[in-house]
RNA sequence: GGCUCCAUGGUCAAGCGGUUAAGACAUCGCCCUUUCACGGCGGUAACACGGGUUCAAAUCCCGUUGGAGUCACCA
């Protein structure tokens, strides 16, 4: 067997959903994994729905998650054109056409929207759904008359002609042999009225041209298959191999769409996940390595995956465990790189002058998704209002008095002390605490509580304190006392 | 509705005729700890149903039920 070669074959029509790039993902690693070439080809063929800056998203996705591509558009290597817009321009898809209408396999069609639209109300299902098969009606033309309409210039495309009797075997990589009958394949237009060819036609005479061996695409495009095998067929090109993966699908087990909020790559990017999360995890959306491990690098993908382990059913994209993982992700990133993505968010909710790679320290292990950061930062800026009741915790034994206590008593130790550094804090408290003989929380929890005017935070009383500073962290203090005293 | 596909805990999933039916997320409890988190330990929780085949079925076959996908001059 030569060497393997796939393609991701997206169209410019906006947004890069997470099924796509779980497609792409496939497509690369079945290529890395044998040494072989993986192709970007541009399905542009759609000129109502092509949207320019998807051509961007597209490329963008693609660096930004790994996905290098070896051929395509801005990287020749010998199949082009990559853009079927411009491949268009030899001609070449309609000739194949005529190829096949010349075999008698397709046959041109003239018919109306108008017809076309009866056609298919006057067959609709119980609840009320148009079925559309085309009825074979322009085949029944003779030559002459396909020819003079052809001459008069009247607008037609040309579809493929299927047989209505006998059925049709397809191979799939995972789903094995799909038969269907062959009077259930309707006649699917190959080439549109603009001359465009559609998705369907090119997308094989393409993959047949570009020498592609496996393709990789969503179980929606399950049924159309045995077309495609017919058109191999009556080509004599050979079929590749098939690999259809199982739909993704959202919390309702729906196919994901937009509205589910993370549908799409950028979707996920604007909620705070790293690029490297959202291979990972959509990696194991319907596929799962033989090892008992759940995180893996690109790299480490590329050596594991076997696409005969993709699995046949659904699977909910469940964004609770793309969260966990993502979590993972952060805690093992470097420092420096997570600074990078954190403190955007730091500086949204801190504008004060305090040390904000501090801050970041603080909330690395805490935070599953980038955004999280924010609400757990935003009382360095400014104090919250709070009530007292937060000073009582049964475990630490406090409450609001001996939490006044201790604050009285603390506040001129720590307006004495200079040295404002956690080591300095703490050495400060340990002191007081060992000679009043207290636990730990009986001081620290009155103080940190003063100190942020929240329930939960990030770090403790020392490094809260560190980083306030001195001169904000008595004032926060003194307003704890002059509010546990009014009460 | 026709056609096609699918069916192990709430979710992702191991499993390919003989297992105490893994693991992860979530959830619950305990420990650690100045809170939360992190980390550690443990618990709850699954083979949709009915028939076969077989000494033996989550695994093979058939049916039922349930779910999904698809039915364009969109991809």
């Amino acid at each position: 067997m030569g060497k393997i070669r796939t393609r991701f074959a997206p169209s410019p029509t906006g947004k890069m959903h997470v099924g796509n790039l779980r497609t792409a993902l496939y497509e690369y690693l079945i290529a890395k994994h044998d040494n072989g070439t993986f192709v970007l080809r541009i399905e542009d063929t759609d000129q109502e729905r092509f949207v320019p800056e998807a051509l961007d998203i597209i490329y963008n996705t693609m660096k930004l998650t790994g996905l290098n591509h070896d051929e395509g558009p801005d990287k020749d290597g010998g199949y082009g054109p990559y853009v079927q817009s411009e491949r268009m321009k030899s001609g070449m898809y309609l000739e194949h056409a005529k190829e096949l209408v010349e075999k008698g396999e397709a046959y041109y069609c003239f018919c109306t929207k108008e017809r076309l639209e009866n056609l298919r109300a006057s067959s609709t299902t119980g609840d009320g759904k148009e079925i559309a098969k085309y009825d074979k009606h322009c085949l029944g033309l003779s030559k002459e008359e396909a020819e003079a309409n052809l001459k008069a210039g009247v607008p037609y495309v040309i579809r493929q002609n299927n047989p209505e009797s006998g059925t049709t075997t397809f191979h799939d990589a995972i789903y094995g042999d799909i038969t269907v009958e062959n009077e259930e394949l309707d006649d699917m237009v190959l080439i549109k009225a603009d001359g465009y060819p559609t998705y369907n036609f090119a997308n094989v005479v393409d993959d047949h041209l570009m020498g592609i061996t496996h393709v990789v695409r969503g179980n929606e495009y399950l049924s159309s298959a045995p077309k495609y095998n017919r058109l191999y067929e009556a080509f004599g090109w050979e079929v590749p191999e098939y690999v259809h993966c199982p739909i993704i699908t959202d919390e309702n087990h729906k196919k994901l769409a937009k509205r589910s909020g993370h549908a799409s790559v950028e979707d996920l990017l604007e909620q705070g996940f790293l690029p490297e999360t959202i291979v990972n995890f959509v990696a194991l959306l319907g596929w799962s390595p033989s090892e008992d491990r759940e995180i893996y690098s690109l790299k480490e993908l590329e050596e594991v995956f076997d696409y005969r382990h993709i699995s046949k059913s659904p699977a909910v994209f469940d964004i609770t465990k793309a969260k966990w993982m993502n979590g993972e992700y952060i805690k093992a990133m470097d420092m420096e790189s997570f600074l990078e993505y954190a403190l955007p968010v730091i500086r949204e909710a801190v504008t004060k002058d305090y040390d904000l790679e501090k801050i970041a320290e603080l909330v690395k292990t805490r935070i599953e998704v980038f955004p999280d950061i924010k609400e757990k930062i935003d009382f360095f800026d400014e104090l919250p209002e709070y009530d007292i009741a937060m000073y009582t915790h049964k475990k630490m034994k406090t409450n609001s008095e001996n939490s006044l206590e201790v604050l009285k008593e603390m506040l001129p130790l720590l307006e004495a002390q200079e040295d404002y550094s956690i080591a300095g804090i703490e050495a400060l408290c340990k002191e007081y605490i060992a000679k009043k003989e207290l636990k730990n929380g009986r001081v620290l929890w009155p103080l940190r509580t003063a100190v942020s005017g929240k329930q939960m935070t990030p770090g403790g009383a020392y490094e809260i304190m560190e980083i306030l500073g001195k001169e904000e962290s008595l004032a926060r203090i003194r307003k704890g006392i002059e509010l546990l005293e009014n009460a």
